[in-house]
DNA sequence: AATGAATGAGGATTCATTCAT
DNA sequence: TATGAATGAATCCTCATTCAT
């Protein structure tokens, strides 16, 4: 392995481990890949991976804000284009950003219940920070698309929007041993689909938000 | 031991293992919570559990199952009291029902991801049958109290509650780690209270729902 | 393997693990003994292990305490056969007692540093209690045999004793790297006989005991 | 970091390193002390280290050999000021010079088992041979002031000496945890005092040595 | 001489589950 | 039906040391 010196050099490596980490947790989720796989997949050794990030959580964690960067920059690209009110429109645009980065879901589903509880404290603040940064900035110009929505109302808007992530997640992905039984045609009403359970969701929030006059 | 013999002793002998299951979730959460401890506090031995529940997962799963019913029933009861369309209303009388069983949300933000992934078929078939029924009952009585729900949206609208209840759970539920980050006023934004916020989006899903006509 | 149901059977196959640690001790040392190698040995899975002791620790502390009761057996035995204030040839048995049981000696060297630093508070209790009731009781016979001993000084002298076995045994035992070194004529003087040494410097300091009238 | 170019610029940095060590040693000890932290706190890149001492146990070696000629030098005044003779009040000094070094205790008390163990053999080789000097040299100056030592006495009794500093080290320290077990009443014969047990023993050594014409 | 990135061996411990009694 | 002894898989992380730069 040649030496990363360089600051360039480094974060090509750092991006190997996470490009190693997208592939373990597309294929193997969290909790069945281990620090060896993702060492030798990234073509490193086993300590290297220390070398980047101080936990098995910290490397998922980063894989994460940079699935997230990623939507917010796709959201705020969707939003740009959007008109003005199109509340119905925005909720089925915010359901594609989803659908263009499938691992999202699935991450934010584990992130307050495994990643955040295994990295320091130092990481987590530096996380949270981002978080609130990016959910502001894109709360703003949320707030120019939705004429009802109220000053901070955009941030607020897109902390509801990730709870909705997580819970339709949750409730549209059984396990693969349930996945059979939900086939079942008696169990139809239990069946959904994550993107448009979040949609309808989504229509219904803004809606209800448009007529209700803020407040939340 | 007393050998349970009679189908009522056997009963009474899986609730004191339920009971210690409760116990053990409020104070140490599920991982943390070991099958030895399980059968010391219910007064058995560790082989004994297995008489009774195939896996730890269907420990806790029973414990969920026994939650929810009892939270049905006093959603069922606070929704006879209530008047119809007094949707503010019934989203804070929801949001009650689950304070009182504090037990719910967390169980429920566990369910998909790791409850329903080690307990046979046939345990699953049989929850999510039970599950369907009491959302269908549950979702009937909701439609005679929300003239805007069509025939079958009491189910959905249940169904999507269950999907904010885990979201909202996970989302205002920081690790404990977290806690102290996000105590920190410059983070104020990204706290929040769960009962609150299940509460508001609530209200919010069941005014857009009311003005959006049906159709999800 | 057959299921250790009597208090005797367990017994039994907790013997078998001191003796697989005997041996490992013998062969590798602490430290090159990995728990793996002592469950093989034992015939028991690894697992097994700790349901008869908590740590690696606790497995070659209980080796310890045998050797030690033993030893104390063993001086015991020898005490009595010994007419009053022969001195000389009380130190004399003392070093063949421990000549006897060659594994002593290693295992006290790492006793305090090693041993008691990774075992419940509990078990060191006991183990210190056990050890103080032995020093209390052959110390008493000690008296018997030392004219010059007051009440207590037995119970002293034994401590005394001990603290010269892991000195005598550390200076005595050169890493096995450094053991071609002092092989070199010039180094001589550095090269000491574990059993020899000890004998002499106890026969000094019974010597000077004898004249110094008490007090220590 | 300016290079050590010259001699003194070189020794002034094994400087820096041991006394980072030294520091380390106090407050760690020498199994929860890492190069990285030496290599920290003496302001220098981990690698650098190995320019100037072989492996870990090399640096604690030299920290060692430092501490010791530092104490024979200390050893050496003191008898010089001692009458003839006067073995009580030598013991006495003796133990003064350790308490005056508390740092050579632990560290003696860890020479044989560890290390001596992962240095190179000529590095062994070497520092015996200095042993053997200092030990010879001062064993000299000790015959001087006591007239039953014969020639090669003096060594000997250092020798001894050293044995015995750590024996008694090992046999009054005990572990952390060990600490509050021994704090209970019942147990105060086991507690010593490395001081005060290693005088007392000295005195005893000296007074036998005395009585018994030498022959050892 | 100095750096610091890379290495990779190494091991105790837990605990859900099984099954002989 | 109850027991509890036995199992054994499964893995994160540390850190002394090396060596390319």
């Amino acid at each position: 392995m040649p030496r990363a010196t360089s600051h360039n050099a480094k974060s090509e490596r750092r991006d190997a481990i996470l490009a190693a980490a997208a592939d373990a947790f597309d294929r193997l989720g969290f909790a069945a890949t281990s620090m060896e796989w993702l060492a030798e997949r990234a073509g490193v050794a086993k300590g290297t991976l220390y070398l980047y990030f101080p936990t098995k959580e910290a490397v998922f964690l980063a894989l994460y804000i940079r699935e997230l960067d990623a939507w917010f920059e796709r959201v705020d690209q969707a939003l740009e284009k959007l008109p003005v009110d199109a509340s119905t429109r925005l909720a089925g645009e915010l359901a594609d950003t989803l659908q263009q980065q499938p691992r999202l879901p699935p991450l934010a589903a584990i992130l307050h219940t495994v990643l955040e509880r295994n990295i320091g404290e130092a990481a987590l603040l530096s996380f949270r920070r981002h978080l609130l940064t990016r959910i502001s900035t894109t709360g703003a110009v949320l707030e120019t698309r939705l004429s009802f929505l109220a000053a901070g109302d955009g941030a607020r808007l897109l902390l509801r929007l990730h709870a909705l992530i997580i819970g339709c997640w949750h409730a549209a992905t059984p396990a693969p041993i349930a996945r059979r039984v939900v086939e079942r045609p008696e169990l139809a009403p239990l069946r959904l689909d994550f993107s448009e359970e979040l949609e309808n969701t989504l229509v219904l929030l803004l809606e209800g938000w448009r007529h209700s006059g803020g407040g939340f």
